[in-house]
DNA sequence: GTGGTTCAATGGTCCAACCAATTTCTGCAC
DNA sequence: GTGCAGAAATTGGTTGGACCATTGAACCAC
């Protein structure tokens, strides 16, 4: 038997000023941009201290939500809602070779089941789009000899949206910026990214056959490679890292 | 060519306070539940106000990084490391059906691939955990009629953790406390998750075989069973919400 | 030992003031 | 009127000090 007894709580003025908040921003129908109150006011009209309005305030700055601006006010970076779920995620030493490949690996298995889903629920209209972002993707590689990351993505970034389920872009594009350090400096491996280049169109041509385990085979292969790549890589700064 | 230019910053006194909270906790060599010293000794040391303080510890607190507990004082939940990467990601509108089934999707292929790496890379010491978990799981199920959801938990926390990469935790944990609200109103499904009951050991005996492939498919049956238990609740749910 | 009581330590909140960056207003030159 | 420099107001950032609420340990009576 569990008799669930919760932890009573007195005091929870910080988070009933950021729901008080999100209130207030949905009310207002206030976006990306838009701009909150000032912290005086905030402080007054809910009868708190400024000192509490800006804890609170810098938790949703810590979560990037919001941005302050000294001198001009807080605005909004993105959407905010009053049932909003929080995930920080933390990834120690996220500079090294270590890191990349745990990225990578939970890129590998979001990876799959996206191109999975695409496959199945992705409309024609989706489907069109993620060909064009291909299309696109495929030119910049010839005519710019393989730098072709920002294409690369944006293909990537299209078949995410098509899945129906925005977790898997909303995830994974926080792992992208991490990555998209290394794109910069490619550990010395000149062609990083080329041996990928063609299984996007083998996973766009399994998408759009409807064939759900043959895009999930196809992203896995792609992903595959990459990390090919990034081994690669270390094997070479291994060379010269000798500290 | 990238001339590295940094912003010049006259102002970053909370990023200044967590760096050297870092550095400091690297130097006393502080796990998770280390105590950190007081805000006001903090003060003083950094020479700032236990105001700045206060917020920087906001800051690492909203990152799940330290508890603070009045009276006592503050502690370390996990490790810091001078170099840690923060990805914070919030999900909008997680509460109703369709966010559930959402972060299932997420679930079921974190869920897959963790099991699959587990029977990969789990050391023998780590698998009798994970059986002792099983254990004690099976027990709880047994005497409490099914009432087991902290013990399974506990279950998956071991495999995931036994995956050698602690970002699935950290994703599937975060996703876990959205989830644990309907274990407590299981929509009506009176044997919310007995279905999934056998599979958790179908999962360990797969581990324990090291057969990645195998421990992947009964994740996903597993899961499967979840969704579908789910997708009883709604539609049960479904004859009362006639608003 | 058990169960209260006291008391110091610690995080939580508040206030009032000032600093620093930004924006807005003002007034002068043209 | 226009344009622009400087003043003034606005706003987030920081400080110092005070007090409250909770915790935990020491202490005491029984």
């Amino acid at each position: 038997m569990t008799d669930f007894l919760p932890p009573i709580q007195t005091t929870a003025r910080d988070d009933a000023v950021l729901k008080a908040l999100a209130g207030f921003v949905r009310q207002e129908a206030l976006g990306p941009g838009g701009k909150l109150p000032t912290e005086r006011i905030l402080a007054e009209r809910l009868k708190v201290s400024r000192n509490t309005v800006r804890e609170a305030l810098t938790r949703w700055e810590g979560l990037g939500l919001v941005e302050r601006r000294q001198g001009s006010g807080t605005y909004l970076k993105t959407a905010v809602s009053p049932d909003m779920l929080h995930m920080p995620l933390t990834l120690a030493g996220g500079n090294d070779f270590t890191g990349l490949m745990r990225t990578l690996e939970i890129r590998r298995a979001l990876e799959a089941e996206a191109a999975a889903l695409c496959a199945i629920r992705a409309g024609k209209a989706e489907i069109a789009g993620i060909e064009r972002k291909l299309d696109i993707m495929e030119e910049a590689f010839r005519t710019r000899a393989g730098m072709s990351s920002e294409e690369d993505w944006e293909f990537h970034q299209a078949v995410y949206r098509a899945s129906g389920n925005p977790l898997f872009e909303q995830i994974i594009a926080a792992m992208h910026e991490l990555f998209h350090r290394f794109w910069e400096h490619p550990l010395g491996v000149r062609d990083f990214g080329h041996a990928s280049f063609p299984y996007h169109r083998t996973i766009f041509d399994r998408i759009a056959a409807r064939d759900p385990d043959g895009a999930r085979a196809e992203a896995l292969k792609l992903i595959a490679t990459v990390e090919d790549d990034l081994k690669r890589g270390a094997a070479n700064l291994k060379l010269l890292d000798r500290k």
